[in-house]
Order: C-alpha cells, then sequence, then structure tokens
DNA sequence: CGAACGACTGAAAACGTTTACAGCCCGTGT
DNA sequence: ACACGGGCTGTAAACGTTTTCAGTCGTTCG
C-alpha cells in the first residue's frame, strides 16, 4: 500500500500542512500562529484548536534549516563528571533559559583531537555559538576548527587575546590563600603543585608572594591534580618542615591531608592546608577544608552571556573572575608562632608584632 | 548589491553545491562520497580535494530534515551536577560514541514541569529516542509527551512495565548493608530514610530484613536527601541506643556522622554507619564511609543500549542492575557483642593481630 | 462616490540534504 | 551487429519550515 503523500513518513507526525488543512487554512497562517505573527483572532483559536487535537509539534530541524540558526549553544568540557565542569554548564543553561535557547552539552573526555571532533560535531548541528570549557586547542586550530562561529573561552589553556573569555583570576586566589596563611603566623608554607593545566598561575602567583613575604622557606612540591599525588607529595612536606601548605586543588590536598597523618602529622595542630575549587563536599571533611571557591556556575553566566551578546556590540569580552577564600577549619596558626590578627576577607598585610 | 544566488546566505558557509561546482561534479555525487556510496576513485579524489579546500562541513540539520533522524539520542536528567547522574550521562556518552552517535542532555532542576518542557525541546530536535533519568512522569502523562519516540526509563519514580527500563536493585543493597551491619554483630539498628523519590523501596527492603533476623529495636527515623537532614537525625538515633545505622543515601549519612560527633558519639567505635551511593569522595572522610555502590555509569551504558536496540527484538528489555556494598572505615563490630562473622560478600577475614 | 489604505491571507520560493530514477557509456555474450 | 547488462553519473523531488510578495476585502478619507 502506498504511502498518502499528503502525511509524512516518519511515524506520521503531524506537520504544519495537517494543521493547516483540519483548520482550512495555510501553513503561512500556522506559521505565524507559532512566531506570533499577525492573525485574526478567528484564525488563531481554530488554529490553535488543530494543533492540540493533532498533538502537533514544530520540527526545529527544519525550522533550523530555513532560519539559519539553530537556538543551540555547543558547549564542550573536558569532563561531565568533574563538579566544577558539571556547575559551569548549569551556568550556562541558566541564561540559555531566559532567552529561549538550549545547551548542547558534549564531552570530550580531555583528549585534543576529541576536542576537535566536537567542535565538528556541535558546528553540525548549527549552533548558534559555541562555549569551549578547558580547551587545549591553540589560536590556529581553534580559528580552523570553529570557522565562523562565534566562539568564548573558558578557562582556556592558552589565552587567546582576541577572542571573548572569562578566565578565574587565579592569581588573585592564590595570593588570598598565601596571605590568610601568613597573617595566622606562618612563615615556613609550601605548595603542592598542580597540573600544569590550570596549575600554572596559581604556582607562579605562590612564588611571587613567597618571594614578596621574603620566606626562606617556601618549596614547591610537585603534584598532579588527584588524591594519589597529594598523598605522595606528604612525605616532601614533611621533610622541609613546612608549618603550613597551599595546595593547587582539593583533590590532592585531601590527599596530602591523609599522607600527612599516616606520618603522624595532624591537621590543622601540626599543618595548616589550604585546597582550591572548594569542592562541594570539603566541608564534610574532618577538619572541614579551608579553600578558595571557584565560582564555577558563575562563571558558566558570564560565559553564556558573552556567546550571546553581539560580537559588534563594544563591549567587553574578557571578563576575569575573582575567587574567594572559604576559611573552614583546616588551617590554624602554628603551634610555634601563634596567630596575630584573624584574616580579613581580602587580606590586607596584617600587623605583626 | 544583492547576494549571489549561488552561495548560502549563512555566513557563507560552504555548501554541497559549492563542493559539486568546485569539483565539477553533481551533489549526489558529493553525497555519495560524504556516505561511501559508489563512486568512481577518480571522483572521490576531486570531491575530497574540493571538500578539503572549500571546509566543507556537512550541514546536520538539512540531514536530519531528510532522512528523518537525528543520530541524538535526548538524556533528560534532574540535575547535571549531582554526579551519580552526571556518571549516568557519561556511559550513556560511552556507548553511542561507539555507534557514531551523540547525547544531548537536558537537566529539568527537578521540577515535573520542566520535565516536560524538556521532553518537548529534546522532540523538537527530532532525536531517534529518549533516555529519561529519575523522572517523575506518570504513563499517561509520558505517552503525552513523548508521542512515538521511544523511551527508556533510568529509575525511574514510578515503574512503568511496559517500556523498557533499567532500575537499581535497591531491595539488594539495602540487604546488602544490613547483612553486613548485622554479621557485625550489631542488633540495635536503625534505618536514616530518604526522601521518598528513591528512599522507599530501601526503606522497605530495611524493615523486612529487620523482620527476618528478628530485631526487637529497629526504628526508622526520618531524613531528606540532605546533610542537614542528617545531622537533625542524630538526636533520634542516640534516642534509641541504636549501635549501627543503615542510610538510604550517604549525605544524610555524613550529616548523621557530624551530629552524632556533636553529640560525644564516635563513629564507627560508638555507632556503626554505612551509606548509599558511594559518591565519590565519601571515601576521603575520616572514617571512610562504608557504602553501597551504585555503577551510574554502567546504568548509562544499559540504558543507552535499550535504547538503541530494535524495539522489535525480543530481548528484555529491564534491566535490574545489582549494587556494591563497599566496606570501609564507618563501621565495626559493636563494643557490646564482638562480631561473630564476617560479612562474606566483599570482605575477606583480615588477621586480627 | 471613488480611491487609497489597512489588516489579513495564501501561494510559492527558498534552506541543504538524501535518494529514486533515468540516462549514459562501454564491454560482453550471442 | 545487436541487445543487454553493469558501473557511474546527474536531475529532480522530497523533507517541514519561514518569509516574501501579491493579493482580497472591508473601511475610511477626500
Amino acid at each position: 500500500m502506498p504511502r498518502r503523500k499528503t502525511t509524512s513518513r516518519m511515524s506520521d507526525r503531524p506537520t504544519m500542512r495537517d494543521v493547516a488543512r483540519r483548520s482550512g487554512t495555510s501553513v503561512a497562517a500556522v506559521s505565524r500562529v507559532l512566531n506570533g505573527g499577525v492573525v485574526s483572532d478567528a484564525y488563531r483559536d481554530r488554529i490553535e484548536a488543530a494543533i492540540r487535537d493533532l498533538g502537533y509539534r514544530r520540527n526545529d530541524m527544519a525550522r533550523g534549516l530555513v532560519t539559519g540558526r539553530s537556538g543551540l549553544i555547543g558547549v564542550a568540557l573536558p569532563d561531565l563528571v568533574g563538579p566544577l565542569y558539571a556547575q559551569m554548564a548549569r551556568g550556562v543553561e541558566d541564561v540559555l533559559e531566559t532567552r529561549g535557547m538550549h545547551a548542547m552539552v558534549v564531552s570530550d573526555q580531555r583528549d585534543p583531537n576529541a576536542e576537535r571532533d566536537a567542535i565538528e560535531l556541535l558546528r553540525g548541528r548549527q549552533v548558534d555559538a559555541l562555549i569551549l570549557i578547558g580547551t587545549r586547542l591553540g589560536d590556529a586550530e581553534l580559528r580552523d576548527a570553529a570557522g565562523d562561529v562565534p566562539v568564548v573561552l573558558v578557562q582556556a589553556d592558552r589565552p587567546d587575546g582576541e577572542r571573548p573569555q572569562v578566565r578565574l583570576d587565579d592569581a588573585a586566589g592564590m595570593r588570598a590563600a598565601f596571605a590568610h596563611l601568613h597573617a595566622l603566623g606562618h612563615r615556613r608554607i609550601a605548595h603542592l603543585s598542580g597540573a600544569r593545566r590550570d596549575g600554572a598561575e596559581r604556582r607562579a602567583a605562590f612564588e611571587a608572594c613567597a618571594a614578596e613575604a621574603g620566606l626562606e622557606v617556601a618549596p614547591v612540591v610537585p603534584g598532579d591534580s588527584t588524591e594519589a599525588g597529594g598523598e605522595r607529595a606528604a612525605e616532601e612536606v614533611a621533610r622541609h618542615l613546612a608549618t603550613a601548605v597551599a595546595c593547587a586543588n582539593d583533590r590532592s590536598a585531601v590527599g596530602l591531608i591523609h599522607g600527612l597523618r599516616a606520618r603522624g602529622l595532624r591537621v590543622p595542630d601540626d599543618v595548616s592546608v589550604v585546597g582550591y575549587d572548594d569542592l562541594d563536599w570539603t566541608r564534610y571533611l574532618s577538619p572541614p577544608l579551608t579553600t578558595v571557591r571557584q565560582p564555577g556556575r558563575w562563571m558558566g553566566r558570564e560565559a553564556a552571556r558573552l556567546a550571546l551578546a553581539d560580537p559588534d556590540a563594544s563591549e567587553r569580552s574578557h571578563v576575569r573572575v575573582a575567587p574567594e577564600l572559604i576559611v573552614r577549619g583546616s588551617t590554624r596558626a602554628p603551634a610555634s608562632a601563634p596567630a596575630t590578627a584573624s584574616t580579613p576577607p581580602s587580606t590586607p598585610p596584617g600587623p605583626i608584632p
């Protein structure tokens, strides 16, 4: 039996044609009802009724084909499971939602080649803009992969001056952590570094702070961004007799605390530890972790705003987000040199007796 | 200046027409090269060269429009930020990736109305199937919202016998937790219940276990799924003099431990606590949490497999995933009645010095 | 009273693909 | 020599929308 040509093949989903026929009008009228064009009330009623009766839903692919836009923003991130990235994605959704748009999220599993594929995929779907989180692609590769689609970079590996982008002010975060420790009276402060990925700036800031404060002992002990790496680092931290450690991230801070404990060192009694990231569960550790909060959701929001902004508008397109120090239980004054002052939020240099 | 009609308007992205012209062939030939049809080698070479030169990318919207399929599986989940859901999403991606398909993930923020919208959106994008994680929609609502798109349910609130679905065997998980506690020698075991959402089955299983074991004291103390709820529950747990608590989820278990500690009760010395979920950080608590692991990623994989399966194939479409008990440091034998036997499942009896 | 105007309406042309179909060319079997 | 078949190729018709443009019809102004 030949298919009736009056109805579409894909599972007989009704089309605007069907709606038009049932309501005795035309597809143009239906389109106008759907998109808020001008239609008489009588028409509108009849068409809306037909839409309900038929259970009609618009086919966004066809729509996108003719309008040349998809209402989609592509988000490529290294990993859906990392809480920070997920929060960013959510931030993006927050603002898209208010514009009737949506995010298409794909994770590239930290593989630079997969990242290119992800962008490819997103472009095929005609996304209206791309938000690249933690991209490893350089300027040229990016131009090549993204073509003419507007791109917003979030925490890019190699910042590209030209493109809109949002970055965490990692230096400021590390300065806050260091200042907190210093104000508590610590003078032997170590840094547990992270993966090159986002650890470089934090490490540089730490070294700058240490130099500025004139610390004689400020070892940088290498870690990756894992608990295991932190645990391994405990040995070296202990060897340096550091009384405080500013870590490049929470995960290695947690590992470090375990390693320290395994060596009979207590936190914060013997060693103070401050993390970086504020993974949402670190407050439930004992002691609760003092750490630097990365406002992931907010960064996602900013990124979305940039992606939606008119590229010609002369708005500033580089957003630098300031992290916030969250003081909890893993830091205190060293036994040897008691605290002199509590740390005010952003740490003007406290008086030293 | 009128636009040349030979080129498309949207940012002058090249089309198959352009490729055909440049290579002196036809769009059909180009399409065949792209989709692995039959073409002579000479043609293939010329066309591939043109594709490279022009930087042509296929427009998946146009393609989807004619083929009636999108290569997309829609995933609706309550919240991207919850680690379990994110893991499920990742599991889905795992298997789609191998089929050259992709997931379109939208989070409905736990709101049943937003969930309907999400499904609507996904349908508009012509997803080839829908994976609904933790849906609250009932059978009828679902039929209405999803129409003829194949649907796979994951951890649905109200299981719908007809549709393919994957569920965690919550009863088995709770039985494992209970058995572990009981084998350690605990006889006053409490249950900290969770939100109705996914707590009902766990609670029922607990009560069944308690009855079967003939426990005289087995209070169920109400909690929600938050740390705060767990903390509040500590009071009542203490009042019942329970020596062990099987919780409906990790978050409230963590809160409970805090609350217990605030009352001077130590874990596991005075009270053993087992969680449920195995959030990936609970191993870093002190003590590390004994808990029941939900294999989120694996569930996601199963769901994707079901979504891709031929609906007519007489495969079994109900998958029940068994959780695994992870024994760590938050449980031990009660002081009053030392352990009689170790728990068979995952704890080989370690030598006791 | 005629004409111009305004508010609505519908036909039809895109949009960039896939695919059925018909055509071409060349080699082969009879 | 002719028919036939097979391997490639191009034309054109969908797919379901949006949008332009030319109407239609009543109303209002001059």
